[in-house]
DNA sequence: ATTATAATTCGCCAAATGGCAAATGTCAAT
DNA sequence: ATTGACATTTGCCATTTGGCGAATTATAAT
């Protein structure tokens, strides 16, 4: 979008300077472009996400934190607050479970996966049929 | 990027099937188009941080959740099952698949697994029979 | 003032995103 | 088999993104 948060271009720029950095440098360090950077501080262009994260350690920001300033992340719980590992507490992996899993590729993790989900819909199904 | 993390799909369409839901209605909740939808399933193309974050509560996911796996968050705090600390003999498990299969029961784990070594087995017997 | 040099902006283009509508697939009920 | 109701996939297109190189605008240094 050509304009939406007008004002993450402000702030990019405002940190960049303060560092201070050019755009060519900061190009140099990120690997974007200093004409898009350029235009993403003019408001011209909005950056994706890519962009962002590339952007955000040679800025001095935490990458949750930009995705937060662009709107990407709602304002949420950034960083340290929190730690209640969310959702569920009582349920934890089995280490065996965990340990033999682990020697198999993502790919495999992930079909092993999808199969528990496929049955566990199956059964769901039938159950269904019971009543 | 037309694919670059092409399990990203697999695993929106896994969260979307055990929901369950359609595309239509993921589309409807969300309002990203079905075809959308269905093209970043199948990894012909890749969400957007937008189009990540109307689909992320639809599905069940914190946003945060699902920009990591979109590969946009390095995989900072918010870390679920995971412990680098142990074992892990040069390969890991997936955060995603230890975090659902965390939330089964033991038993339901140890099940799995044993199905997967079921698998590989007979993986294993066709595979002789070839040669 | 006049260059030289660095920094920013502009013009143009290739590639990707995402929506809409039509095509195709699936499946149950007749 | 046929129909009808959904679900998914495909074709097509408008819009955006982001890079490269040229033009322009600071910033110095003589």
């Amino acid at each position: 979008m050509t304009r939406e948060n007008h004002n993450l271009g402000r702030i990019l720029k405002q940190q960049r300077i303060s560092i201070p950095l050019t755009l060519q440098e900061l190009s140099s360090t990120s690997g974007v472009s200093s004409s898009h950077l350029g235009r993403i501080e003019r408001a011209e262009r909005f950056p994706s996400a890519h962009i962002l994260r590339r952007i955000a350690k040679p800025l001095g920001f935490d990458e949750d934190e930009l995705f937060t300033l662009a709107g990407f992340l709602s304002p949420h719980s950034s960083g340290v607050a929190e730690e209640r590992s969310s959702s569920y507490s009582g349920r934890h992996l089995d280490p065996f479970v965990a340990k033999m899993l682990a020697e198999e590729s993502v790919e495999v993790q992930r079909a092993t996966l999808g199969i528990l989900t496929m049955l566990k819909s199956i059964a769901r199904g039938m159950a269904r049929e019971h009543d």
